[in-house]
DNA sequence: AGATACAGACCGGCGGTCTGTATTATTTTA
DNA sequence: TAAAATAATACAGACCGCCGGTCTGTATCT
């Protein structure tokens, strides 16, 4: 076999395949062998599309953070709500996104990846945070739906402690804790003037957290 | 050279030895050649008093640990003080320790590698927030100091964000951002009925922020 | 003819094992 | 009770399999 005529097919089954055996496996522990032998790939093949395994990896995350990114971006530009509205539509998203999408199951993967981990705390803090939660929240103290003095680190903290126990793994938890969890969250939440969590989230991450 | 009379100074020199490179240069860039050279032992002294290197990793994470817990337990036990104060102190002192013990320049070590990341947040949650932080909080419940709805939440919450902009490596910052992050915690803590930071610390942090 | 898309032998280095050896501790024996 | 035998300790270092990465070769396209 040679000269394929669509390389970008045996592109994405390089990252789809890694991206399962990160997930199954972890990164250190997955061999390039591994990929070999469930993509029928020579090494070749794998090092003329990428120039390492790190590069792979990178690849893997990339992918990953431009989904997020989008669903982000499409709730920050939507009309009609208010800055608190749009702070729970981003919660239910990201919430129903992970349960449905399966990146619950990546998170564990995520924080035991070292590059992973500081990937995602950067794209937190230099991404998501400044680019998408903070003019939320301006939105919210403009439309008076939201009253923060330090809107900057109330958005790095709805995004940490969000991304913290959104984490079962770390964080093995009965439906009462979860639920507490949630109160405390609403509670904290609530000297900015909205409630970030109803019911039906609650609801959704008390589900989440039990598998 | 055999049958040393005294084993755990080999032993003593490894663990400081393995610290010190897995500080410098991370624990997977550390080779077990790296450990032999600067201990001028043979492969076979290091593998007879540890099992692998991992072993020597975990050996290492838990003399810190150790360490840590000392001085958190001597500040849970002291006498004469309110809950919101020994809550200062023991902030107080987590930041003189982390300027002057150099832990501060282990966190990034910790945080690049997956394992004691995962060792860490255990730590943080399974012992620091319900045996030292939570003891306290009820402590300044019951002496009026403060005043907390949920405590288990609080405690995971003081401690996950302190350990989070104590990062200066993730969280790289100027003077005029570290006080504004140290203004909304003590806006945070405030509705519980207590200041954490004081002004000193404040200064400490700004400090050790800039090194 | 040259670029592309592989295939797979090969390499240095890594963590880990295994056998060997010198020294000390313990037990056995005279 | 002293010497001899045996076992256990504390290493030393050759050796092994595997891993990420390289390099050369080859078939197919433009």
């Amino acid at each position: 076999m040679a000269r394929n005529k669509h390389p970008e097919q045996t592109v994405q089954l390089i990252l789809d395949t890694a991206a399962k055996l990160f997930l199954q496996k972890g990164y250190d522990k997955t061999t390039l062998q591994d990929i070999i032998d469930a993509t029928h790939l020579s090494k070749g093949a794998i090092y003329h599309h990428f120039a390492s395994k790190e590069a792979i990896l990178i690849a893997v995350a990339d992918r990953m953070g431009e989904h997020n990114t989008a669903i982000l971006a499409e709730i920050r530009d939507r009309k009609g709500l208010t800055g608190a509205e749009k702070l729970r539509e981003m919660c239910r998203s990201a919430v129903l996104l992970s349960f449905q999408g399966g990146i619950v199951h990546m998170l564990p993967f995520l924080i035991e990846n070292p590059r992973f981990m500081a990937l995602q705390m950067q794209s937190i803090l230099e991404e998501a945070a400044p680019h998408y939660a903070l003019p939320i929240l301006r939105e919210g103290i403009a439309d008076g739906s939201i009253h923060a003095d330090y809107p900057e680190q109330l958005a790095e903290v709805l995004l940490l402690l969000s991304d913290l126990w959104l984490h079962p793994v770390l964080r093995p938890s009965t439906p009462e804790q979860v639920r507490a969890r949630c109160d405390f969250y609403n509670q904290f939440t609530r000297q900015y003037g909205f409630e970030l969590l109803d019911e039906d989230i609650i609801d959704a991450i008390v589900a989440l957290c039990r598998t």
